[in-house]
DNA sequence: CTTGACTCTTTAGTTGCTACAGGGTTTCTA
DNA sequence: TAGAAACCCTGTAGCAACTAAAGAGTCAAG
């Protein structure tokens, strides 16, 4: 089958097929002589194995190694239990963060019930106020279900 | 002060204060001879109101509306109260769409208990199975806070 | 006067796509 | 059989909110 309707099978966007196979998740596949890719059924599989993983927030790095499993399938899959507990790890430690963060946000909305001119706003008072950073997760704001791992990355001492 | 000192003064890398000029949310400052920036204790309010609504994950768009606010205090701050809730409300949705996640992750994790072949592992399997897109949240895997906006834009109908 | 710490601008990288431009190919229809 | 519509190709740029690095200038201390 062609590209569209690889698509079309597995609900995935045509793009986002050509980008999974630059980023090495899809093998390249053999081409039409007028330079088109062709795809079988094993490829309508890993390409669904690939979008369930992506619907439950794994990153791409974490589906490549699960891709290597199966891959491998006379490989000990101990390391796929690791990778789902951590990444289960990660989800857990997000709503943690996100519920301070709502607890937070309600007690801020609390401090302006009626509409006032902004000068008197307590929610914009409250937020103007300093030293604000010793809230519960000393970590920062959040991002996705895989936080800091740029961040980290970027806090790597560059100071010698 | 000079740039150094109002990062170390706010807890902000200097990098990210240049960014936040250049988006508008700083004002321009004067310079010194040498054509560095000099920077008042105005500035670093500023600063600290923008970093602590960061700390709330608000993105830059809600952190322009708030200083809007803040820069025309006779203003009604009615949109102000409008804006957290609805930012109370993205956060409320991610926090469901997490959990669900994290129940189907759980349940994944359980099909598999103890390490074994990787053609045997419960979790690959079922990672390979067909048709799963009927989780919880239709809209798919989740990002920020500030959920779908991008994805949204991008399905603007573009047949005809 | 030189070293080092600081600052400047500009550009590219991060993640996981999406969208576009500017072509070529295939297929349908008149 | 021509021409249009629908598909496909590559390559590049954009999103959010920064971060990092290159290459150069400025300033204070020893």
């Amino acid at each position: 089958m062609k590209i569209g309707e690889l698509a079309k099978a597995t609900g995935t966007q045509v793009e986002t097929i050509r980008y999974y196979e630059r980023e090495g998740l899809l093998p390249e596949t053999s081409r039409t002589d007028g330079n088109y890719r062709i795809y079988g059924e094993a490829h309508a599989q890993r390409l669904s194995f690939i979008r369930h993983c992506r619907s439950l927030d794994m990153t791409l790095d974490e589906i490549r190694v699960l891709l290597r499993f199966k891959d491998a399938p006379t490989e000990n899959c101990g390391e796929v239990n690791a990778l789902l507990d951590e990444h289960i790890g990660h989800v857990a430690a997000r709503i943690r963060e996100l519920r301070s963060l709502e607890r937070q946000l309600k007690g801020l909305r609390d401090l302006c019930q009626e509409a006032r001119d902004a000068a008197h706003c307590g929610i914009l008072n409250e937020l103007a106020r300093q030293g604000s950073e010793g809230g519960s997760s000393a970590a920062g704001h959040v991002h996705g279900a895989h936080g800091r791992s740029v961040e980290r990355k970027s806090i790597n001492d560059k100071r010698k």
